[in-house]
DNA sequence: GTTGATAGTTGCCATAGTGGAAAGCATCTG
DNA sequence: CAGATGCTTTCCACTATGGCAACTATCAAC
């Protein structure tokens, strides 16, 4: 408990971007903006603070060194990690309804 | 599926309102107020905004006409709802590791 | 090598969101 | 009535966001 909302991941492109990166280890860039709506800029703009914060890894991979690969650091997991741990927090108090009340 | 993560209850102190609201019914403002670290004016007006979306109701009900209650209206309960459907949507697709991933 | 396409980043700008302080309003309490 | 209380609104500063257009670098074709 006490785990906390993470205001770099929270906002919904980067939620997104993450929870592609933690399920998928390393993705090109881009598959994840074929799955976000959003111009080549904002989502360039949206992995940058992801990469600033040190919870995302970008390296040039294949034999096309203009395509970027995107992972997860291990700070990043535990930021996320924590972060969907402070969502169940506060969603649970949702769903766990307190006798007496109407619903 | 499909769910549609909501831009109006999305940012951290709305979804921390509407899940107290989902869970506890009919809440005085103060209540909210006490668990949630934002200054009088800044939680007004984040309650508006619900208000404003016509998923929160607010009514002065007590002896005491000056304190507002606060309650869920049905839209913004489905509209809860479904939001948290979408987190779940995308948070789970990250819990559910693909085999062969070194997460 | 030159040309044109492609991948991604950056600067610029316009817009929206957020929050606090302070003033304002209505109501309650003594 | 005077002062306190609960909440709202106005004002202002700051941050975030997104798109466009320009730019860099690389690739593919010839």
């Amino acid at each position: 408990m006490t785990a906390e909302l993470d205001p770099i991941i929270h906002p919904t492109h980067r939620l997104r971007i993450c929870a592609m990166l933690v399920a998928g280890s390393t993705l090109e860039l881009s598959v994840i903006k074929e799955h976000l709506d959003l111009s080549p800029s904002a989502l360039s703009k949206q992995v940058a603070a992801l990469v600033d914060a040190g919870y995302v890894k970008q390296e040039r991979l294949g034999s096309d060194t203009r395509r970027v690969w995107l992972s997860m650091t291990r700070e990043g997991r535990k930021a996320y990690q924590g972060h969907v741990a402070a969502l169940r927090e506060i969603v649970n108090a949702t769903t766990v309804p307190s006798p007496g009340q109407h619903n």
